[in-house]
Formats: C-alpha cells, sequence, structure tokens
DNA sequence: CGGCATTTTGACAATCGTCAATCAGTGTGG
DNA sequence: CCACACTGATTGACGATTGTCAAAATGCCG
C-alpha cells in the first residue's frame, strides 16, 4: 500500500532493513476520497498527515476574486502536510483533483517516527526540501517563461515525476487534469490553456487523448522547455550527473 | 552580531537560556561581502551554511536566455542554505543585492547545533517552511495578481518581515533594490516596473526617494494588495489571530 | 436521450513586453 | 571644481502575448 512512499524516500536517505519494515508496518487508516474534496483547509490544524497512494491531488489557495492558484501537484507517494505542527497552521488548502486513496496518518505517529529513526526523519525532510526546490522552480516557469514553454516544462516536471514511481509506460500516462485546473496551477486563463495545448500538438511535442498523455519525443520537449531535471533531486546524493532519475529516459 | 538571527528563530520555537547562549556563542567567522557577488553558485556543494547579518541578499536562478529569476528575498537574521546537506547540491545560487555582513557557519557546527539543541533544531525548521510558505505566496502573487498589486504584496511583504525585526522607523526603511533587481523578482520587465512604481506612488500607496521606501498608510496598501501575513507566521504558534507580527501595525 | 461539464472557437481588449532614446544621479580623476 | 563615465530611472511609440466575453461544439454519464 504505502510502496510508492517508501520507494520515494529511499531517493532521500539510506533506509536500514529496520527503518523499511517500519514504514511497511505504519499504522493508518486508507480511505478512498472523491473528486476535488478538500484533505485540508486553509487556517486548519490537522490531526493527521496524508499520503497520496494512488491518484492526483494539489495544495491551492482561493483569492477573494474567486480566482484559485495552484500551488503544487501531490502524486503517489507524496506527503501533504507533515510539519504543520510546527507552523501550527495551514496556509494553503489540499484538494484531491480525481479520486484517490488517501492515507491518514496521526500526528503522533508522525512523531514518533521522526523522533525514533532518524534515517526516516532525514527523508521526509528530503522531501519536505525537494518540495520547496520544486516551487522555486515553478517560480521561475511563471515568471521568466512564456505560456508554451511553462506548460511543457510542467508536463516535463509530471513526465519525470511518474516516471521515477513507475507510472509512465510507453512514453505515456494518465492525465486526468481538466484545461481549468491546468489554468489555475499555470496562472493563465482556460481558454488560453486550450491555445497552447492546441500548439503544443500541433508542434508535435506531446498528445493528449482520452485523458491520457503521450510524449513520443521527451527530449525534444525537454529542449523546447529549456527543463533541467535537477531541482527534483531524483538522484542520490553522491551521484555527480543532473540527468538520470533511476530510469532511462525515452528515445531521444 | 547574530541578534537578529536569534530574534527570529524565537518565533519559530521556545528557546531555553541556554539555547540562547549556544546561539550567542556560534562559532563562525564574520565578513563584509560587497555588493552582487554570489555566496553559494547553483551546482555547489558549500562547506558552510550563511547568515544575513546586514545588508540584503537574494535566491535566484539564470536562463538560458540570460534572463534571472528572483526567489527569495534575504533580510538581516536569515539563513540560507542550512539543508544542502540533505540534497546535496544548490540547484539555484544566491548572492547579495547590497554590500552585506555574513557569517559563515561551519557545516559541521550546524549539525552539532541540530542533533544536541532539539528547540534549536525545531526552530531551523521552522524557518525553512516559512521559506517554503513564502514560495507559495509568491506564486500566488505571479499567477493571479496583476502587476501593481503584486508589486504592492512585496511591498508588504518586506515591510512587515523588516518590521518584525525593528528596521522599520516611522513607517519608512531602507529600499536600496534597483527596478532591474524588482522586475527579476517580480518577473516582468524594468520598464512595466517603473510604469507600477509611478502607479503606487500617484495612488499615494508609498513613497520612494533616494533608497528609501514610506508607506504612510500600511492599511490602505494591504487593502489594495489583499496582503494576509499569515503565511510568513510570524506569529508564535499559540496564537489564533492573522494579525500580531508582534508589533504595533501603524495607523489605519 | 437529456443534462452537464469540458473543450473549442472567434472577435476584441488590455496588460505587459520591446526597442530606443533621454534624463538624472553618483563617483572618479584631472 | 568640472568633465567624464557609468549605472539607474524615465519616457514614448509600437507590438505581442494573454485576458475577456460569449457562443457553439464535444464528450461523458445516468
Amino acid at each position: 500500500m504505502l510502496e510508492p512512499f517508501i520507494r520515494k524516500l529511499e531517493i532521500g536517505a539510506d533506509l536500514s532493513a529496520d527503518d523499511r519494515e517500519t514504514l511497511k508496518r505504519l499504522i493508518c487508516q486508507v480511505r478512498p476520497v472523491g473528486v476535488a474534496e478538500d484533505l485540508v483547509r486553509e487556517d486548519d490544524r490537522p490531526d493527521n498527515a496524508h499520503i497520496v497512494l494512488s491518484g492526483l491531488a494539489c495544495r491551492y489557495k482561493m483569492l477573494a476574486d474567486g480566482g484559485r492558484q495552484i500551488m503544487a501537484w501531490l502524486v503517489p507517494g507524496d506527503l501533504c502536510d507533515m510539519h504543520v505542527s510546527i507552523l501550527g497552521r495551514m496556509d494553503h488548502s489540499i484538494a484531491t483533483l480525481v479520486p484517490c486513496q488517501i492515507a491518514y496518518i496521526p500526528r503522533n505517529v508522525i512523531e514518533e517516527l521522526t523522533s525514533k529513526h532518524p534515517a526516516i526523519n532525514r527523508a521526509l525532510w528530503w522531501a519536505s526540501l525537494v518540495d520547496e526546490a520544486t516551487l522555486r522552480e515553478w517560480l521561475v516557469n511563471m515568471g521568466r517563461r512564456t505560456a508554451d514553454k511553462q506548460m511543457a516544462h510542467l508536463f516535463c516536471e509530471i513526465y519525470v515525476r511518474l516516471d521515477s514511481i513507475g507510472l509512465v509506460t510507453e512514453s505515456s500516462f494518465s492525465f486526468p487534469v481538466t484545461q481549468v485546473e491546468l489554468a489555475d496551477t499555470l496562472g493563465i486563463t482556460t481558454v488560453h490553456v486550450n491555445r497552447m495545448l492546441h500548439q503544443l500538438r500541433d508542434a508535435g511535442l506531446m498528445t493528449l487523448r482520452g485523458k491520457r498523455m503521450t510524449i513520443q519525443n521527451f527530449e525534444r520537449l525537454r529542449h523546447f522547455a529549456e527543463f533541467n531535471p535537477n531541482y527534483l533531486h531524483l538522484t542520490k546524493r553522491q551521484n555527480g550527473g543532473g540527468w538520470a532519475n533511476g530510469r532511462e529516459t525515452p528515445a531521444s
């Protein structure tokens, strides 16, 4: 059940067999959550941490004018709101984008985990720092790239992230995101999302049919978007190279 | 020397007298650094952590086309790159925006600090999580606000942050940032920065003369920018209210 | 089949970018 | 003390990306 989560953490720290066992026996409740439901809301002080086991969720904030900004996509294996106890209160909300399987982990379990298992503690902090690095890259994306490249960059990221947890098959992956949600993520309008999507399709950089995205030539998309995956830190710390994410990247 | 740093950490955790003493006696080298110098560069594996003691620094990334995106402003008391050892490598650079006093703290000192002083450890992580929350708000700012409000929002933030470390006097503070740097921060051009700056001035929301910014009526600027300081988490965790940052906000 | 969310399209407007020139401020050296 | 150089600020004209509004088309699900 928690495999994608554990696999992810192993990138961040060297877990012992004992650590892995601890994680596998993690006391938690797993629940299916419907589409567009909030897991936590801004100003909450949640009692549980949440792990996305399957599906797709997001961090977001609402604005006074009804606008929404999505600030992160949470894929299987991602842990949300682990550290709220340190900050005290949520400063944003978390919601599902599609029906998900969500693990609910009581806060005291998290605290025991972090206090008694240094490697796990380190891995969880690693995950948090990767989130931060991703936010920085998203900021670069919004600030300095045109809508087409920005969108291409997002697709590169999701491709690499899904690939690292084994959710990419033959260069394609499930992509259940609506154009409205894409717009809320990229900070542009749905109309413009539609235009850019067609532009990328017409340029042969990706295809999207029936909630499934295919990136036939990742290298071309990567080049177009000037995507550099370093910020995802998906390689063990020792490795030097900027590229590998543990699997092979498709035909280039 | 380290007062602003310690004062900041005390917001994040309850430090004991012993913790405070430890921080005061922190072994570190303090050096003046000239303007526009890199403290660390993308891909570095720095041996020291850095604390800004005075001046102003920033996190940034360069793009292939020569563009620069600034992703954070670092004010006195801010600690940069504390956790690189977990991620392994810098995925961005840090540079001074004006001449600064910088404390260099050897990595092993940081590690002793975090392993032997739980409250300090917690405080440092708190600071890191606040950085992350700030990034999220910047993302909202870029994605969903027009340039004028976005800029106003940034001014609100810097006002509150500087106020919290005692650097605001009579509603004004040192603001040595050039319009080019503002542009690199907001993701717009210098020409547009200039236009928006004049617009805010004309609207009486702030004044900027001789590297000094004055915000006569913070409440009005705050309202214009739809600024909500919660994300800065500058209140002790127990407090409920969304507003206070430990000092009084100026005339409204 | 009907209802509803989502996608697509077109015309038009506005924000923001580009280019290029001028102006102002500051520091340096003769 | 002034000329000079340099950086930063300002301005205007124009163009491009992106937003707005509104309607139509498509696809999905009961």
